[in-house]
DNA sequence: TCCGACTTTCGATGAGCGTTAGAAAGTCCC
DNA sequence: GGGACTTTCTAACGCTCATCGAAAGTCGGA
């Protein structure tokens, strides 16, 4: 082992494997996850990671650099997913509904609230800018799947752009009630899976974009086939 | 006229028609809109209502005190529109067009980013409980008119419950992009109005729920000329 | 007309937050 | 052994939300 660290000795005597950087994003992300961005202290973050407060500040700029380092992660989980699909080819329907899927899953799934994202993100386009264009990509992507499935007679005729807004609004809107059923209990009696969750709202989508609806059973299958369960 | 000003008079010298509470929650509600609710100061509100800072602390406990006064609007104007849809009869789906519709367009002009309150209010459920029930009621009714839709064989049979849950958070999701475009415009190059937007968003629904898809047609007919644009 | 009760606002204050600045305590390499 | 570099610390500033007791007015009865 190598490291033999370098710099002043914290003052819990605590000594960090790996990168600080890496451990703080690690204990934000929970931090954020769990009791909101806005309800997250830097000095909570510090004590977590074994550092004072103020030495956060040697490893980030300021504390939104911290969510923009975790939320730059978001889109990319999906495009990435997106690169996959495109490769493995099928119809543009086939691609739309897996791609659906996932997203949905993976709001589900993600430690993050990404609807607080919006209200922090928008505010500050420079520092966001990353997110936002990932987040263009993303849209400009679907968009285009649906006006490849209406070119080729499997969808109805719908704006693509608009209708390209409205499915991926409705993945993270349906992160809102996840999360809230999940972490509070407020909303709903029932417990409800993230794959089924998904797998419902890919339906859905498909369900009323789809010419011939009975074609939703052949694309849930194909895509439970090449997107399994993890 | 009789309001003789009870009290010590302002700083300002400003006096108040009707009572500061009103006044209080007028200015919050466009600060909290404009700015978000994380980036409104109490000085802010107290100064833009012609007060100083301690004194808001005399009408509301605190500043989640303000944000449940307006909040609490929001379900209700939804269920106000749900008794008038009940009233009005008609089947099962077509109430269930009327109301996701309305409810889509009710949130892309609601001045209030209803996802920050999933934030704010899940965490403190004692002072936002009457907003969770309300949202509850008003999943319960959606689930119920799907529940009558199927029944009547108008809809595909579904989970009525999971079905309201994604359905009412579309409409939240909406909210998200619309407010991100409009105010922002980061995502997507072109302008969509509420109206439009609420209308593809209860289209897309019924068209995925629906067993006859061409009925779709007559619901928005009958919508748009029950619930004209106002 | 005065006086006590009440209402509404004020100014001062305190604890906590994010952030900055500069000193301190190590390692590394010549 | 000593200077450069890295990492952390302590101390401080300005801003925020929130509390407290005093202050300045109205009101109603003696």
């Amino acid at each position: 082992m190598r490291r033999r660290h370098v710099g002043r000795p914290r003052a819990d005597g605590s000594r960090n494997e790996g990168h600080p950087r890496d451990e703080i994003i690690a204990v934000a992300s929970r931090l954020f996850s769990e009791h909101g961005v806005a309800r997250t202290t830097m000095s909570e973050i510090a004590r977590r990671s074994g550092l004072r407060q103020s030495s956060v500040y040697y490893h980030f700029k300021d504390r939104d650099q911290i969510l923009v380092e975790i939320v730059s992660v978001a889109n990319r989980v999906i495009l990435e997913h997106l690169e996959r699909v495109t490769a493995d080819g099928g119809s543009a329907a086939e691609r739309l509904y897996r791609l659906l899927r996932f997203d949905a899953r993976q709001m589900c799934r993600f430690a993050f609230d990404i609807n607080e994202i919006y209200r922090l993100g928008a505010l500050q386009d420079e520092r966001f800018a990353d997110f936002w264009n990932e987040r263009q990509e993303l849209n400009d992507a679907v968009a285009a799947l649906i006006a490849e499935g209406i070119a080729d007679g499997a969808l109805r005729e719908v704006d693509p752009t608009l209708t390209a807004l409205v499915l991926l609004s409705n993945d993270e809107g349906t992160q809102n009630w996840f999360r809230s059923m999940g972490e509070f209990g407020q909303v709903g009696g029932d417990h409800y899976d993230p794959e089924d969750i998904a797998t419902f709202v890919a339906d859905l989508a498909l369900a009323g974009l789809l010419r011939d609806r009975d074609q939703v059973d052949h694309l849930r299958a194909r895509a439970l086939e090449l997107d399994p369960r993890d």
